[in-house]
DNA sequence: ACAAAAAAGCAACACGGTTGCAAAACAACT
DNA sequence: AGTTGTTTTGCAACCGTGTTGCTTTTTTGT
């Protein structure tokens, strides 16, 4: 990993009040590097044995807190995360892109550019947020 | 159970062509007499010890399979399911309705009366399938 | 360099869901 | 109705995902 690298992992973890630990840098370079959304599985396959299960997931858990990264809703039931932008605060998200699964390579990307269309419900709904999950195929897929 | 329920299940189930057990019949009516969806857990809260909970897995795999219900992606990792409307061919499923999930009763329910909003997704990417959920206040709890 | 606070590792657990197999129930046909 | 072949059920065991409690190790901030 290069230095420069090194010092924006450092940074991002510092900036979000996360205290700097091998196993953080090592997980959000992951997400750095990758496009795509990971899931807890990606990521102990990624990092071999170098941490324990449990390490991973309160990790990820606390990068959600901190509004480093989001989850994303799936249909198979694993969480999947995503880095979120430069918008989202702490314990504060709002992620309003949609979100695309690629049905021939499975990865799931975030679509920043596409805002989730508004909807409207009959009388008596109170909407708090919108989650839109796209399915298809991918720009590398096809 | 009136004996006119009693027929209405048995021939739905019959449409479907999925052979009729006690089970599958106790089940399908729990979907209709309730309108929010349903997970596994609430149905084998409802049941009691009725059955084993592999069966209700098995049965509700079915009805999926038929296309009687369909399931729900939600946040939390548990499957939902709601009944179908008509339109769902075996195996050949197409809800294009909303689903709401209330942060009150925690319910959720298919909004048939909302289509899902089409949305413009950048060049190279072919759209398979749309998922929209909303969470909010339902008319209920407001 | 040190003390206080936070994170990592470990073991154990809870929950949702699946699989294989034998016993029971159902469907269909005479 | 009785028989037979097919489907479903129940049971036990298993897997994957995620959580909790506790002790040890690492970070942090002075």
């Amino acid at each position: 990993m290069s230095a420069a690298r090194q010092q924006e992992v450092i940074s991002l973890l510092k900036v979000h009040s996360l205290s700097v630990t091998d196993g953080r840098k090592d997980i959000l370079l992951l997400f750095l590097k990758q496009k795509g959304a990971l899931a807890h599985a990606d990521i102990e396959k990624k990092l071999g044995d170098s941490y324990d299960r449990v390490t991973i997931y309160r990790t990820l858990q606390a990068f959600v807190d901190k509004g480093l990264i989001h989850s994303i809703p799936t249909k198979d039931n694993s969480i999947r995360y995503a880095l979120c932008k430069d918008e989202c605060a702490s314990g504060h998200h709002h992620d309003h892109h949609i979100h695309f699964v690629c049905k021939t390579c499975d990865n799931t990307y975030c679509l920043d550019e596409v805002a989730t269309p508004s909807v409207k419900l009959p009388k008596g709904y109170t909407i708090n947020q919108v989650e839109m999950v796209v399915s298809g195929v991918c720009l590398s897929c096809q």
